[in-house]
DNA sequence: AGCTAAACGGACCGGGCGGTCAACTTGTTA
DNA sequence: TAACAAGTTGACCGCCCGGTCCGTTTAGCT
């Protein structure tokens, strides 16, 4: 399908600031950060983004998976870690503290626009279960806890903290904290659905 | 200023659909969901929508005003309530159960577009933070906790439910018993910020 | 019933958006 | 260095949105 060759030196320079600027724009703005924004953040004309990406989703779902790359990387290497409780905790952490407003929004369907996307979301989904299964093992958090729940839960201090008027730069921290007290074996009675 | 003449009894009929209409939309569109559709679920002309409301914005405060009132009506009660551990998670609950995406919207300054709602706001802030207290006193949650984590945290459980694909209409209590549990008193270390 | 002002509604406007295109520039290769 | 393909660009298109306006309808009063 598509013949691989490689990129000319300036298209691969400007796919790069192109990138570096959406990864900003869309974690300052969201997804309403216009493209003619991003182009002229990145110093390129707006033909050139439609050049790289076809679509503005296209282009979203780019900045988006390599952040979940870089998560089911550091998954996979903590799965092996010795102790499971701290690690899964250090996995949210890097969930919640390298993210800005980009959410939980990878967890809609792709609908097919990328399909690395899904793989690296179905990777990312597989390791952070084997993470939790391992705490779970280790009596670290409550066993009836699943691996969604945890994707959902880590992207939360995030949000909430979205909406403070001046948030400290790791206001995130306290809001992680308590969810993650909340996951601890020792919660009142057992969870509902 | 506004001369309180009662309203005709059309456009008072047409008033209430129209906040209806806009409640409903709201909750399944969000805040993107468009004037000429709510007007049209309303079965009303877009330029009555304006009449009421000289702007989108103040649509939606109206909408967000009697969320917040009804729920510090709820709030002014449980102060009074007899065990404020659980006054406190049934306050909780009654956020999250009711509204649908309205989320934390109602936490960005008003800008003075309708001092009704700031009133509201903290109204509302008011009583939650006492309800914090007196359930701190009774050693039902940490003292580390400020009304406003409340606040945010209890409208947590709807943003995160909002991104399961389809999500059991009570799904939402599942993640607000997680944090729930997250407030209580035998967390580990102190809170950060 | 007849009158008036309140209320209605939809054509219309300006602006901003995602996306296209054809003329132009530039890296690459022989 | 010549020539071509790959890449760039910004003017442009169509669409949709929030908001306006004025001709029309209608509730309420006498």
């Amino acid at each position: 399908m598509t013949t691989d060759r490689p990129l000319r030196a300036d298209a691969a320079r400007n796919r790069a600031s192109l990138l570096a600027a959406a990864t900003a724009e869309f974690a300052e703005r969201g997804f309403d950060a216009s493209v003619a924004d991003i182009a002229r953040r990145a110093g390129i004309g707006k033909g050139t983004v439609f050049r790289h990406f076809p679509t503005k989703d296209d282009l979203l779902a780019a900045v988006v998976l390599d952040r979940i790359d870089g998560l089911a990387a550091l998954a996979r290497e903590l799965i092996e870690a010795p102790s499971p409780g701290p690690a899964l905790r250090q996995l949210m952490e890097a969930a919640a503290g390298q993210q800005r407003q980009l959410d939980l929004s990878f967890l809609r369907e792709a609908g097919g626009v990328n399909a690395r996307l899904d793989d690296a979301r179905t990777d990312l989904f597989a390791s952070i279960t084997a993470l939790v299964e391992r705490a779970q093992a280790a009596g670290a958090i409550r066993p009836d806890i699943s691996g969604l729940d945890v994707i959902l839960l880590m992207c939360a201090p995030n949000y909430v903290v979205s909406y403070v008027p001046d948030p400290a730069p790791d206001l995130w921290r306290r809001y992680l904290a308590i969810i993650f007290d909340g996951l601890s074996p020792d919660g009142a009675g057992p969870l509902p659905a």
